[in-house]
RNA sequence: GGCGGGGUAGCCAAGUGGUAAGGCCGCGGUCUGCAAAACCGCUAUUCGCGGGUUCGAUUCCCGCCUCCGCCUCCA
């Protein structure tokens, strides 16, 4: 069975094949350091670890580069309106990306190159070089270096864009000086007084990275001339990734990219998040809302990554219902199994990755776990169902859960509420209800719900909710 | 204006030329000292609108309405 993925550069569903036998290579777009990540951005990073969990769960050796985009206007703009260095100033938006990856639990990728990584600089300055060897890359009157659209044919295909019609927008007329077509983007930019410190030499006056070629020279320099997987959300295919292709190509004069696999937008109550909309979350403000993680990760995972994704808080408590239903099935399967051996492999239990090859169908894929959920509680209720089968599936379930991550944090009670709930276990053995109802609500008020069930009293963390 | 993605039950959302997955909510039942939870069952003659092709279309074609995004540095 082949996996497929939508390319957004032939706008079609294609078989996907690796370069390398079983190796494949993936370059995906970070986040510019300069303030929080927003909820939007996790989606994309949501979108970006499932791909990978998912062709690690069908035999392929991932390698991943994600690049933090550590020195552009709005991170020299913020450093300087803050009183600080460059680094300094980014340093804290770092640490809080590693965090939220974490919280997400986003799997890492191999390597994180920073934009103002010296090696990087060195690379950017290479490509310019070649580039204006080449003739491709001009120096403007504001001693910009500037890549030459017209010398690159292909321009605008990967957006369906005629250079034609490029229509001047207002954010174009800020950044306007002597290039020689509106289309031509910034390899270099000459320093400005605005920039201060922020300055690096280079060959043609001292200056800083345009913004294109970091990704370019990043993913050159770590994965090779042509990768296989180039990712990013969709507001990135132009100009971004077009400039990408461009450089790249003209550099190296290898293909750049095998598939381009773009994230849709995440929309907040049907509207794209803005400040002045009052709907712009950071990942901080939905866990001050009292969600965890994996609420957030599934909220965020349950949509296809080419659909545009609304997110609300009615969204975020059905996300917390569906968990719940999943808790439930794993706690009944493990109370079944004990330690029995897993029984042989049961039919089908193949259909959940195989949904998520098609283009990493998780509607499908989530659809087969519930479906499976359903089956086996049913089993479960007419005692059909063996320790050895439970076990089975959860085993099977740890497969799946390598990929959705969305496994139950199961939070340690303190010694404080374990005597309490040895004391109400004694007090319901002798049927004591009024001493048992007293313990609960003691034990409530330390955070903890009790459910009582066949199998004795079972401890839940109660979850704030503002 | 150009390019692209949508419109499927109260909400979220799969899907197929052959008669609508799954989740949440709701309702009914089981369980239960109480409670809560859980589990099971039920819930779209119908897929934005109008035509066309077809034995048959939600699925293909044409037109229209509507929402969203991109069109130079926002994932």
């Amino acid at each position: 069975m082949s996996i497929r993925f939508y390319n957004t550069y032939s706008r079609s569903v294609e078989e996907f094949i690796p370069i390398e036998g079983c190796r494949v290579r993936i370059y995906t777009c970070g986040p510019t350091v300069y303030s929080y990540a927003h909820i939007g951005n996790y989606r994309a990073y949501i979108f970006e670890d499932l791909l990978q969990r998912h062709l690690e769960a069908r035999g392929f050796q991932v390698t991943r580069v994600m690049n933090i985009t550590d020195v552009d206007d709005k991170t020299i703009r913020g450093s300087r309106e803050a009183g600080l260095s460059l680094n300094d100033f980014t340093a804290k938006f770092k640490k809080s990306f590693f965090e939220d990856l974490d919280f997400l639990r986003i799997q890492r990728a191999d390597q994180f190159p920073e934009a103002t990584d010296p090696s990087n600089i060195g690379r950017m300055i290479e490509m310019i070089d070649e580039l204006m060897t080449k003739d491709i890359a001009y120096q403007a009157d504001d001693k910009s270096i500037y890549f030459r659209i017209n010398r690159f044919p292909q321009y605008g295909r990967l957006a369906h864009l005629n250079l034609d019609e490029l229509r001047p927008t207002s954010r174009v007329q800020s950044d306007e000086y002597e290039k020689e077509h509106i289309g031509d983007f910034a390899l270099w930019k000459a320093w400005d007084e605005k920039d201060g410190q922020v300055a690096w030499d280079s060959p043609w006056g001292k200056g800083r990275p345009g913004w294109h070629l970091e990704c370019s020279a990043m993913s050159t320099r770590l994965l090779g001339p042509e990768i296989d997987i180039h990712c990013g959300g969709v507001d990135n295919i132009f100009p971004h990734h077009e400039a990408e292709i461009a450089q790249s190509e003209s550099a190296t004069g290898h293909h750049f990219v095998r598939y381009w696999l773009h994230c849709a937008h995440l929309l907040v109550d049907g509207q794209k998040m803005s400040k002045s909309l009052g709907n712009f979350y950071t990942l901080r403000d939905v866990i001050e809302h009292g969600y965890t993680g994996r609420e957030i990760r599934y909220a965020l995972l349950r949509v296809n990554y080419r659909l545009p994704l609304n997110f609300t808080f009615d969204g975020m408590a059905e996300a917390r219902q569906s968990l719940l239903r999943i808790d439930q099935w794993l706690e009944r399967l493990q109370d079944l199994a004990g330690d029995a051996t897993p029984e042989p492999a049961f039919p089908n239990a193949d259909t959940f990755f195989v949904a998520l090859d098609d283009d990493l169908n998780i509607s499908a894929a989530l659809a087969e776990l519930y479906d499976r959920i359903r089956a086996t509680n049913r089993a479960m209720d007419r005692v059909e169902l063996t320790p050895g089968q439970a076990a089975a599936l959860l085993e099977w379930w740890e497969g799946v859960n390598q990929i959705l991550q969305l496994h139950r944090d199961i939070p340690s009670a303190t010694p404080e509420v374990l005597a309490l709930l040895a004391d109400r276990a004694a007090a319901r053995s002798e049927k004591n209800w009024t001493r048992s109802d007293e313990l609960r609500y003691e034990i409530e008020k330390l955070g903890w719900t009790i459910k009582d069930t066949k199998a004795g009293q079972k401890l839940s963390k109660i979850t704030a909710n503002k």
